[in-house]
DNA sequence: GTATCTGCAAAACATTTGCAATTCT
DNA sequence: AGAATTGCAAATGTTTTGCAGATAC
């Protein structure tokens, strides 16, 4: 990791209450540059090379606290198949169901009219995802 | 379960070539009724008082069957709590933080606006689904 | 009587917890 | 040194699998 993104990843993530440690700060910058919707084992398979010692438990313990901070959301697609995603704005998540890539998308819910039965009660979150096929898989 | 029910029940199963035992029946006579999108354990509490020689096994088994055969879907509104739906129709749901409670309601993507990165995508399903207080925890 | 279905027990996974060792300041 | 973090090992919780016995046609 260079000087510039060592620094920048510690002010994120001291902006957020998080202590930047070695790993920690290795995880966000792996979901800030990736952007690949990983799961657990995907994030600790591509750092235990880098980071040795590193153990499946450190990788939980840092994205439970970063979630619980709000540097990063949640993203369940696929049943029983936690991904992690540091871009926090609200948007969808399209899975291609044959290349298994996931592709952010934007959306504006102002446009989308529910049925009458819940138009008084007051939406907090929402997650909307899609699946099909991507682009790129419909010419293969 | 009467008559007409066991017999109505059996023949959804067997349209969809789901064989219609006993614990099937009651298992999809249950999400049929309750539309409550239970989790297993739920289905499976209460079931057993009716059915003592019931096994989580069974439950399982079945729901991946009845979900094979499209005859239910599953629902994942919060991370690792997986529910099932008898209710096939595309809808989306929502779920009150305060009573635990899950909401069907209807809605219409043709009126969601996606951003250009995915226009050419092909949308084969879609989840949306909701988080914040409904109309009868608002009151209270 | 042969196929299928059920349900126990064990296995397979995913995630969390307890705690001792390590690291940072 | 003192406080926080890491990481091993064990515990927990959920879902799947192997297989023997029960059930259905």
């Amino acid at each position: 990791m260079d000087q510039f993104n060592e620094t920048h990843t510690a002010k994120i993530l001291k902006e957020h209450g998080v202590k930047p440690s070695y790993q920690r700060m290795k995880i966000y910058n792996y979901l800030m540059t990736k952007k690949n919707h990983p799961v657990v084992d995907t994030i600790y398979n591509a750092l235990v090379s880098e980071i040795p010692t590193l153990s499946k438990t450190t990788v939980y313990n840092t994205l439970n606290i970063f979630k619980e901070k709000n540097l990063i959301q949640t993203v369940t697609i696929e049943d029983n198949e936690l991904r992690y995603d540091a871009n926090i704005t609200k948007h969808g998540h399209f899975k291609c169901v044959k290349c298994n890539s996931v592709t952010d998308f934007k959306i504006n819910i102002d446009n989308l009219t529910e049925s009458d039965n819940i138009k008084n009660f007051d939406i907090q979150t929402y997650n909307i995802n899609y699946t099909g096929v991507c682009d790129r898989c419909q010419k293969n």
